[in-house]
DNA sequence: TGGCTATATACATATCTAGAGATATTCACC
DNA sequence: GGTGAATATCTCTAGATATGTATATAGCCA
């Protein structure tokens, strides 16, 4: 069971991007490959990665392997991050009024 | 100008601690070293990491060096994951939902 | 069965990074 | 000015990792 162990894995560009594009529903390898400018074994082994990290599942159909998002390890380092949250949203408080004072 | 560069300078579990060391205030890099099962020279060069990607602030005292959080590359952070929310938020509605049904 | 498609794995390599130890810098205080 | 304390930087190294090429695996269809 991996803690906070999704931002080690979110370190890494490509993985997000594929994570982003599996925010559209699922996809398979290939549709990910054609839209990455990565090998095609190099998409799989993210994959993989991400796989092993419980970021994603995996479905099979036919010789295609469907990837789609398990939000569980996200939902882990969205509360990681709820902590600091407090330290930012005074500041967001204090924009969202100047925004507001110039158009009232 | 790093977009999402606080996930890649987060990844490392040493510097997580740092940061969380600092949710309680300033800190001298010192006090941080004694916390923490590393040289000094090691927490010092966390700590440029961090500076350089934003998420600290350093001020001279003495010969000292005080540590503290900035929040801005954390907000992006929870920016990026804003998206995703949504794809756990309903699992998490049905689960107080559950919850709130367990003690009526 | 044979051939084609889709994906995963193996292997080799180049790059990156965290860490320790040693040294440099900066400041206070005598 | 000299000494000691606090911190930063330098150098080197061991381990990790992302990638490409080549190969294996698995399923469909003729």
């Amino acid at each position: 069971m991996p803690s906070v162990a999704a931002i080690e894995v979110l370190a890494e560009p490509n993985r997000r991007r594929i994570l982003d594009l599996l925010r559209g529903g699922e996809r398979p390898v290939g549709e990910l490959v054609a839209q990455m400018t990565l090998t095609q074994p190099a998409v799989s082994k993210h994959l993989r990665v991400l796989k092993d990290a419980g970021l994603v599942d995996v479905r099979a159909q036919a010789q295609r392997r469907l990837y789609r998002i398990r939000p569980e390890p996200l939902a882990e380092l969205d509360a990681w991050l709820a902590p600091y949250r407090s330290l930012w949203s005074k500041r967001l408080d204090d924009l969202e009024r100047h925004l507001a004072q110039k158009e009232p």
